[in-house]
Parts: C-alpha cells; sequence; structure tokens
DNA sequence: CTAGGGTTAG
C-alpha cells in the first residue's frame, strides 16, 4: 500500500522551497528567541501555515529551544522532523553541546551517524566540547580518531576544541602534543592550553606559555588574560597580575564581567583587597559573580565585617545571592566570630531567597558554632539540622573545634569516626594524633603514626611560594637547593634569635607528629613558610609588604614566629595558606589567632 | 537553499 502511494507522489525533491523570509511563521520564530512559551507558539505558526516541512524553520525552532534550556521539548520537535539533513543535525550538536546538554550532543551525533549524515568539522568541534563537558575521556578519544580518519586533524577549531578536551580528561602531555603539532595557532588555541595548564594546577606553565605566545606575536586577547589571572591567583603572582591589569587599561581593552572578576580574585589570594575593591568598585557591570568575589575576598583575607557589609549593600542594590554567595557570606561569619548574624543569614536563605542550604552551608554553620565555642550547639547541629547522613567535611570542622577549644574527649571520639568512615585520608590521622599530643597521650601518638605507616599513608609535603621582583620561588621544608641557601638560613638564625630575645618561645608540639628529637627543631625552625618569609626580607626593600603563599595550613608555632617578626624586622608579612590569609602586622594577625 | 565553530570568572 505504502510503496503505491508513493508511486503517486512526485519525486522526491532534495528538502521544500525555503519559506519567503518574510512568512508569519518565520517572525514569529524572530520575535519568540530563546522563551519557550512563545517557541510553542511560534511552533503553532508553522504547523497551521504548512511549513512543517520547512528544514529551516525547525532548525530555527530547535536550536532556539536548546537555548531556552527546553531539551525535552527539542527532542520531541526532533522526532518529528522528516528527513533531518546535515545541516539540522550539525546545528542541533552544537546547540546541544553549547547550552548544556552535552549527552544530548553525543547521542544526536550518534544519530546523525546512523542516519548516514557524514561528519563535518563543524560536527567535531561540538562533540569534542562534549566530551570534555563529560569528562568521557574514551568517547573523546575515539571521535579525535574518527575525527583524524575524515581528515579533519589539522581543522585549528578541530584542534582548540582538542586541546581543550585533553586538558580537562586532565591528559595535558596529550592536549600539549595537539597544540604542539600546530601549524597555525589562533589566539584561541593558545587560550585553550593556557587555560589548560591553569586548570590543572600548573600555573607556571601556564605563564610560560603566555610568554611563548608573546613571542611569537599573538595578541593576547580578555580570554587569555583570564587563564593568565587566574595562574597568577594561584602562585600570588602579584607583579603579572598587576602587570596584565595596567596592560588592559592601558589597551582599551574592555573590563568585562569575567575579566574583572578575574582581577578581583587575583588581587584577593595576592593579599591585596583594597585593590580587588578598587577593579570591583570601575566595573561598568557586576553580576552575582563579581559580588560573590568580592565578598569572599573579605571573606578570606579576615575582614569579616566588610563581606556582611558589602552583603547587605548586596541585598539592597544588587542581583539576588545564590548558594555560593551564601558559602562566602557565612564563611566571613565564621571567622570574624558573627555568630548572630550567621545564624540569621543562615535561616534566611530558605526564608528570603530560596536556596536550599547544602553540605557547604553546613560545614560553615558547625565551623562558625564550633569556633565560636558553642561546640554543643555545633554538635547538635550536626545531629538534628543536617538532613542527611553528615558528611566528612562537617565532622572534620568539628573535630576543629575540638581542638581549639581543648575538647579532647569529644575530639577524639569524632577524630576516630572520621578514620573510620576515611581510613585514606591522612589529614584525619594528622588531627587525631595532635588531639592525642595535646591531651598529653604520648603512646596513642606513637599508635596513629604506626597505623599510617603501615597503611603507607604520608603527609602532604608542604611548600611555600613568594615571588620577587617578577620571579617566584619555591621553598620546601629544610629545602637547601636555593644557591643563597646559607645566608638564607644565617639570616633566619639571626631574625629567630632576634625574635626569642623580644619574648618567642618554639611552640615545638604543633603538627609535627612524625618527626622526632632533632629532625623536629629543626624542621619547625626550616618550615617552608620561614624560608620563604627570611628570602623575601633579605630581598626585598624595607616597607615593602612580604606575601608569601603556602600549600598547605600554617603550623601555630610559624604563626606565632610572624607576629614576632612583623615586629623586629618591621614589616607587614601575608601568608596565604590553603584556606585563608594571615596579614601580620606589629606583632599581632588579622586572623586574631582565631583560623 | 540556509549559518555556524574552539577559549574565560565566584
Amino acid at each position: 500500500m505504502e510503496a503505491r502511494e508513493e508511486a503517486h507522489l512526485p519525486p522526491p525533491s532534495p528538502s521544500p522551497p525555503p519559506p519567503p523570509p518574510t512568512s508569519p511563521a518565520h517572525d514569529a520564530l524572530l520575535r519568540a528567541g530563546p522563551r519557550l512559551r512563545l517557541l510553542q507558539q511560534a511552533h503553532a505558526h508553522v504547523i497551521v501555515s504548512g511549513s512543517h516541512r520547512s528544514l529551516s524553520l525547525l532548525t530555527k525552532l530547535i536550536n532556539l529551544a536548546c537555548a531556552a534550556g527546553a531539551i525535552g521539548y527539542a527532542r520531541q520537535v526532533f522526532v518529528t522532523v522528516p528527513g533531518p539533513d546535515s545541516f539540522l543535525f550539525n546545528s542541533l550538536i552544537k546547540s546541544c553541546s553549547k547550552f548544556g546538554f552535552p549527552r544530548d550532543a553525543v547521542a544526536f551525533y550518534r544519530c546523525s551517524l546512523l542516519a548516514g549524515i557524514p561528519p563535518s568539522n563543524y560536527t567535531f568541534t561540538s562533540v569534542i566540547k562534549a566530551c570534555a563537558d563529560l569528562s568521557a575521556s574514551r568517547l573523546g578519544r575515539g571521535v579525535h580518531a574518527h575525527a583524524l580518519a575524515c581528515g579533519f586533524g589539522s581543522d585549528p577549531y578541530v584542534q582548540s576544541a582538542l586541546v581543550t578536551f585533553y586538558a580537562k580528561s586532565s591528559d595535558l602531555n596529550v592536549a600539549r602534543q595537539v597544540f604542539d603539532k600546530m601549524g597555525e595557532r589562533t589566539v584561541v588555541t593558545w587560550n585553550s592550553m593556557i587555560s589548560g595548564y591553569e586548570q590543572n594546577g600548573s600555573a607556571k606553565e601556564a605563564i610560560e606559555l603566555f610568554d611563548r605566545m608573546r613571542e611569537s606575536g599573538i595578541e593576547p586577547d580578555s580570554t587569555t588574560f583570564v587563564g593568565v589571572l587566574a595562574a597568577c591567583a594561584q602562585l600570588g603572582a602579584v607583579s603579572l597580575g598587576s602587570w596584565v591589569y595596567e596592560y588592559v587599561m592601558d589597551n582599551g581593552f574592555d573590563l568585562n564581567v569575567v575579566l574583572g572578576t578575574s582581577l578581583i580574585n587575583m588581587y584577593a589570594r595576592c593579599g591585596n583587597v583594597s585593590k580587588s575593591r578598587e577593579v570591583f568598585d570601575s566595573m561598568r557591570e557586576r553580576n552575582v559573580i563579581a559580588w560573590t568575589a568580592m565578598i569572599s575576598a573579605y571573606a578570606t583575607n579576615g575582614y569579616g565585617s566588610q563581606a556582611v557589609e558589602l552583603y547587605d549593600q548586596m541585598r539592597l542594590q544588587g542581583p539576588r545571592p545564590n548558594k555560593i554567595t551564601f558559602v562566602a557570606v557565612l564563611s566571613a561569619c565564621a571567622h570574624a566570630r558573627l555568630v548572630d548574624m550567621g545564624r540569621q543569614i543562615f535561616a534566611s536563605m530558605k526564608e528570603e531567597y530560596d536556596v536550599e542550604p547544602g553540605l557547604e552551608h553546613f560545614v560553615c554553620m558547625v565551623d562558625m558554632l564550633g569556633r565560636a565555642g558553642f561546640l554543643d550547639e555545633a554538635y547538635e547541629f550536626i545531629e538534628r539540622k543536617i538532613p542527611m547522613e553528615p558528611p566528612p567535611a562537617v565532622w572534620t570542622a568539628m573535630l576543629g573545634a575540638c581542638k581549639m577549644h581543648k575538647n579532647f574527649d569529644l575530639g577524639v571520639r569524632v577524630a576516630e569516626h572520621l578514620l573510620d568512615s576515611e581510613p585514606e585520608n591522612p589529614g584525619h590521622y594528622v588531627m587525631l594524633s595532635n588531639i592525642y599530643a595535646l591531651a598529653g597521650q604520648s603512646d596513642r601518638v606513637q599508635r596513629v603514626r604506626n597505623m599510617m605507616i603501615q597503611r603507607g599513608l604520608k603527609k602532604q609535603v608542604g611548600y611555600s611560594i613568594i615571588e620577587v621582583d617578577g620571579k617566584t620561588y619555591m621553598f620546601s621544608m629544610g629545602d637547601k637547593s636555593h644557591p643563597e641557601t646559607n645566608i638564607i638560613y644565617e639570616y633566619l638564625d639571626e631574625l629567630m634569635l632576634r625574635c626569642t630575645q623580644a619574648g618567642y618561645v618554639p611552640l615545638a608540639d604543633s603538627l609535627m607528629h612524625e618527626l622526632e628529637g632533632e629532625e623536629r627543631e629543626y624542621a619547625l625552625r626550616f618550615h617552608s613558610e620561614k624560608l620563604a618569609v627570611a628570602f623575601g626580607l633579605l630581598k626585598t626593600s624595607h616597607g615593602m609588604t612580604i606575601t608569601v603563599v603556602k600549600n598547605l595550613r600554617m603550623c601555630e608555632d610559624c604563626h606565632l614566629a610572624f607576629k614576632y617578626i612583623s615586629v623586629v624586622a618591621n614589616r607587614e608579612i601575608v601568608i596565604r595558606d590553603k584556606l585563608r590569609f594571615h596579614h601580620f602586622k606589629d606583632g599581632s594577625c588579622s586572623c586574631l589567632d582565631f583560623w
């Protein structure tokens, strides 16, 4: 039957004639934009006007549906399309990958192959981006092979997408191989590789590559600077970061919201909050991310009340806070002992802003209550306010509070619980043994230490970075690799002697559970941050602030020592540890010994 | 017949 009917039809034309450019259906689509309701109305126009077989109209409709986030609707329309062509498939795959539906992008890609549609370089860029977003490394490698087989191996767009894909799969070497093999690199390719390094924690490589890029004569654009600034933020490399700021201003770059936020973050993570604020104030557009970055800049640098003040201003005249904003402002409260304020804000999250508290907010609250000494309330909060099995991060916050307020009984219970639930996390062992040490139970310290050795766990190796004259230097504990080692150690000895004369007494029992006797004292004296600070004092002139970035948290002895050093050397010292900042000045620290 | 790509912030 069907065959006979088909025989009466005119020979299939390649596709229906394009609708006239001014057709009402087309107009309706254009007017609808990425808004679902209006798109559905326009769809009705399309059907009523009889152009439901017009592939170009349906393509537009489907793309707009993706842009509206209505992937379900896009799928529904897609299945009604008679004979989708390569244009429709390519646009669809692109829209899916662009608007956050990478799984659908891959599914439609497969679908297009099954339909016998040959993929183009456009297809591959979209599918590879989707693989990157999914971290689908096997799939992505397969698509890469397919792209090579189809002859698109040297298409610059495909190659840039591949660089990003391999970087996101933490395959930096492969990313670099693709990058190195490229004949002609565009600014985007360079950006992909620079960001790739930065996102994998290889900030130094990112900056080195940026230097190569400048040598090659390719002009950086604002995306380049976003990557470079993030690398500066990692390293605390404020001179390069400031150079970028000046370059951007001098060369008439638009201080767009992404670039501005990157600058805020860079200055914040280099300890210079007032510069962050200067950038924030000079931005013409500020979205929720920019506000949150600025609040977080205050919070991590120990300016809790300024953080809350800015948050209040945001409530009045800024965008709606989201869950990340609340993490920033609650952690500000935690570190500034603003307990009542924190409780109020936590309550308002859901009531006023319809933001459901999540894991990170619970951690902030436990941290805040615990730090302030309300251990019982913190414990009760865990038991009664958290709607799930409390995750380890919550107990870690509780444990920190127990240690801070010397509640060893509760601390030991919490630490043992943590050890049970995450036996492979070396941090828990360190915490437990510290608690035992503080409680004077040295036999148990030894037992925990042995357990760690037995299980083959090692404490992370600490290092500190300091930037002097635009170059970054890295120190690790007891480091002697620096050419001026002797001078640095001698100077540090002299410095510590002067501190001792001023009343400093080393805190030998902090965080050194794995070391014994002489080794312990040595390690304590030559912690990486002390070496870096000594080096900084030697190499920079009076009046300059010393800024050091450390990968772990600072120990209490170093914290104490830097207070004295800020006096005897008469310098401001800024240390960024894993979580936050310490600004030492005139013998005290911005954290008020509350960290 | 139709247009279009890859990189970026809390």
